[in-house]
DNA sequence: TCTGGGGTCCTCTATCGA
DNA sequence: TCTGTCGATAGAGGACCC
């Protein structure tokens, strides 16, 4: 999907439509998780300072992003990519890649290309977005391809033409290559996919390991077997927090901890699981961040046998000066055991307790106090269907507006206890499509894609 | 106003038992 | 009995990805 987040703000709200969208976390500390196409013309990319953005794009949209609502949306896709082939393997709620010879849905350059075009249609009248198509014979490969259709587009690299293709490319495009091998190898002289080539393979295990040499050398002759591989097991499960300030009142940082300790626990229940090893994150005011860890002799998901490791490894860890992020990992995990009843039902007790208790901190507003963060759905008794555009001082501003609207909506202030107001759910962003989070949409039949011929073209796509 | 959150994989080092 | 080696496992850190 192009410029996911934003895209879809975008869609469900007519006045951002063509304008500079930013999504991300507002706070002090925030960064941009998507821009729009508008807002990267000003220079304003992912991953960058929510602070430098502002500066670079001052007049565009800030908003935080509405998971619920990205992933109803990632839902209607992903099923539309299973449609083409049961092996669609999700990199994250807006990539995948789908076997399409697996499904029988593409045996040459023609049929992979048909069936690219139409789930781009699909994709269109299902959503009201747009996504971007790469079609290739590996994963690499699509992987690029796709990059290079954005926005909006198909790209298929031909089978044979592939090293050709790669040759001049930056280092950068191939897959693992980050910021810090990218330098690597440049100081080594190498920055091209066709220099990686020239090296050859000793020269690039010596400069980057063994592994990753033998990989990146292998990715280079655009040589790449990984299968596509629909269901992965979670390896680990964790939450970390940043603060807005760095913590320096030792005790507080203990409480911080074990409420990140409660929610590990609490997202590794909800994925019915189980873990051996326990790992704290510290991340100090100065950025340097450093683990410790824990393997318990078998699994748990007992919060307060959690909680005590996490306290144990906080001991080890010196926090004067303060700290920027603390988080609570569980790894080592297996399928949920009953190994302990009678501490696990303890343990839930005192999670649930705690559970309602928690709340209140993190959100310091009450009920008489509600929170309205930019961008999300509300509801006027009088107005109808809006998005909160900004509060503050006890005020909010409304654009009252859904995403059928053919004009930019009207904009009123109120109370931020205003009874006539109240959280709403978003809109499907196209008529007779259900974006409601709980009640995902069913794809009118005409809208699927015709699974046609059975044939054996190795075909990748990444969507 | 510097730098999120949730992951995966790899490497290096230490330790321990056979 | 002493010593070296090998493999497995832990623990820490780093790079990368979306």
């Amino acid at each position: 999907m192009d410029a996911f987040y934003a895209s879809a703000e975008q869609a469900s709200k007519p006045s951002l439509r063509g304008k500079a969208v930013v999504v991300g976390g507002l706070g002090p500390r925030g960064v941009v998780a998507t821009a729009s196409y508008e807002a990267r013309v000003s220079g304003v990319h992912s991953a960058m300072p929510m602070a430098q953005a502002r500066r670079l794009a001052p007049n565009a949209a800030y908003l935080v992003p509405r998971f619920t609502f990205y992933r109803a949306i990632s839902e209607q896709v992903m099923k539309l990519l299973r449609e083409l082939s049961p092996l669609v393997e999700p990199l994250s709620l807006d990539e995948a890649f789908v076997d399409l010879d697996a499904g029988g849905a593409a045996w040459d350059e023609e049929s992979a290309r048909l069936a690219g075009t139409r789930l781009r249609a699909d994709i269109r009248a299902v959503t009201g977005l747009t996504g971007s198509v790469g079609l290739a014979a590996s994963k690499m490969l699509a992987k690029i391809a796709s990059e290079q259709a954005k926005p909006d587009g198909l790209v298929l690299i031909r089978p044979g033409t592939e090293r050709e293709m790669l040759g001049p490319l930056s280092v950068r495009i191939l897959p693992g290559v980050g910021p810090a091998t990218g330098d690597h190898l440049r100081r080594a002289g190498i920055t091209t996919v066709e220099e990686i080539v020239e090296a050859g393979e000793d020269e690039l295990v010596r400069l980057v390991g063994k592994a990753h040499g033998h990989g990146l050398y292998a990715m280079a002759l655009a040589r790449d077997e990984r299968p596509v591989v629909a269901e992965r097991d979670t390896k680990s499960v964790s939450v970390e927090d940043t603060y807005d300030v760095d913590i320096h009142d030792r005790v507080r940082v203990r409480l911080e901890v074990q409420r990140l300790a409660d929610r590990c626990v609490r997202r590794l229940r909800g994925a019915g699981l189980s873990g051996r090893t326990i790992v704290l994150k510290v991340r100090r005011y100065d950025f340097s961040t450093l683990t410790r860890s824990e393997t318990l002799r078998g699994p748990t998901d007992d919060p307060a046998v959690v909680r005590e490791a996490a306290a144990r490894l906080l001991e080890s860890v010196d926090t004067t000066g303060g700290v920027r992020l603390l988080g609570v990992g569980v790894s080592g995990l297996a399928d949920y055991t009953q190994e302990d009843l009678f501490a696990q039902a303890a343990g839930e007790v005192r999670l649930e307790e705690e559970q309602a208790a928690e709340e209140p901190v993190k959100e310091p507003a009450g009920p008489a106090e509600r929170r309205w963060p930019a961008g999300h759905d509300v509801r006027h008794a009088e107005f109808g269907h809006g998005w909160v555009q900004g509060s503050g001082l006890g005020r909010v501003t409304v654009r009252f507006e859904t995403p059928d609207s053919l004009l930019p909506g009207r904009v009123r202030t109120f109370r931020t206890d205003d009874p006539d107001l109240e959280p709403a759910d978003p809109l499907p962003l196209v008529p007779g499509g259900a974006v409601v989070p709980e009640e995902a949409a069913e794809v009118p039949a005409e809208a699927g894609p015709d699974v046609t011929g059975e044939g054996p073209w190795p075909a990748v796509g990444g969507a």
